[in-house]
DNA sequence: ATTTGAAAGTGTTAATTTGACACAAAGCAC
DNA sequence: GTGCTTTGTGTCAAATTAACACTTTCAAAT
């Protein structure tokens, strides 16, 4: 486990220290989650997106490069959920092996910094990278394998996404620009894994300013078509400003 | 910090790879954070108990283990507050030129994982240990000037504790077993940085059944003495179990 | 043309919670 | 006993929350 370290070396991977990204996304019914597939010909379970830090890079700017090389997805803001340092989150067999594949020194001990993303899933159609097989959108609910540990990291995003939705409106980046109170009602329940009251959430929504109405319906609905309604910037920044703190449900 | 306990794999430090513990009392007054000095001479900023990880070691065992190397307390319970990773964030020359006499690769990139905890300050008599010349309470507000980006951990602590305190009655760890209201509300008042209506506090905080009150008052005090109250650890687990999740003022 | 299915949209009421506010009681020190 | 300091207590108006059901509008199917 010797190392040569040499600071000023623009690219060296650094052994020790990894970044992983989970993106959640929103199909107007669940949340999603975008994972990569390492499939070598064996079965191996699918992956957060997430590899080594350079040496001379921020950790916060790690997560985002990496996420672009292994997803595309370009200028994604990320939000730290924390670090993730059991020495043996490395242990299970197929992640050994994998990893003998891939990195110069697998046998190092890896801590790893997870950070969080919410976006449009219109934004954005997996395509496969150089690195990994393919990414894609998987329900959250119908993940159960991961590789690593990082179904715990899956666990803390859900978690931190639960607690973050009451301090900060963040479900506005889950939806596209102009969007239904009810797609907004959904993604609430899907976030907070509970029902809740149709008008009762409506009104505080409303009640928050942080809606506006557009003069525009849903086309080619099957039922009545819904108002649509934008995120209103304005007004969350002013909130915000007089330390509003609680977008709660 | 010499210690003999070998396993099959020798203490091989992780140069890469550090833990800094936020350590907060309260004096019935203002909270206060631990800090070490790292005087030599010359005069240096202080900084938070901190120091690299051992190679086969647990982030959160690192980080229970320095805090005891440093200033001998024992078994706390930490929490995270996050991974820092700016690249330059030990640049300043004061910093550099300490590393220089405390560690084997003082050029190595650090990233650092932050804990904090909080603790009764009558348990702690700071005392100096090996490795630091001292560690001392010092009160929050008189904190402008501390080691590497220590500054900024301590302000991520403190938004931390912050929320947490509305998610979680965090705060009687901060407290002696037995209290009176008075002080829970000077707590509060400290923690969240405002004032708070007395009468409001109360009636609240007793609705909770978070405390039970001692047929016990105060002595020596030279004004009314306070009913003694003490948190009711049984009420607590029940809530929780119910879901509850506000303790919010 | 009519029916059907699916989601949108809407208001009231009772219960609970919040925020504002002021004064008497109890102990110690002098 | 006077003065100082902190404890301890209640009410009311305003705001917020939770519970609850039916009509409207469209497209698709018949």
């Amino acid at each position: 486990m010797k190392q040569e370290i040499k600071k000023n070396t623009p690219l060296e991977l650094n052994p020790n220290v990894s970044v992983d990204c989970v993106i959640f996304g929103f199909d107007f019914d669940k949340l999603n989650v975008l994972v990569i597939d390492r499939a070598d010909g064996t079965s191996v379970p699918c992956a957060l997106p997430g590899n080594l830090i350079y040496n001379n890079e921020h950790l916060d700017q790690a997560a985002i490069r990496v996420l672009e090389e292994l997803t595309g997805l370009k200028n994604i803001y990320l939000e730290q959920i924390g670090a993730f340092g059991d020495p043996n989150r490395i242990s299970k067999a197929s992640d050994q092996s994998w990893l003998q594949k891939v990195r110069a020194q697998p046998e190092a001990r890896v801590i790893t910094v997870a950070y969080f993303s919410l976006v449009k899933m219109e934004d954005y159609v997996p395509q496969a990278s150089s690195f990994a097989k393919s990414a894609a959108w998987i329900p959250l609910n119908n993940i159960h394998e991961l590789a690593f540990d990082h179904m715990e990291i899956l666990a803390a995003a859900k978690r931190q996404l639960k607690q973050m939705i009451n301090i900060r409106p963040i479900g506005f980046n889950l939806l596209p620009e102009k969007f239904t109170l009810g797609q907004l009602h959904k993604l609430y329940e899907a976030i907070l894994d509970k029902p809740m009251d149709k008008r009762n959430f409506r009104r505080k929504i409303q009640k928050l300013n942080l809606v506006k109405s557009l003069e525009e319906k849903q086309l080619g609905v099957p039922h009545k078509p819904s108002q649509l309604f934008m995120f209103d910037e304005n007004n969350y920044q002013k909130l915000m400003q007089t330390g509003f703190n609680n977008f709660g449900f």
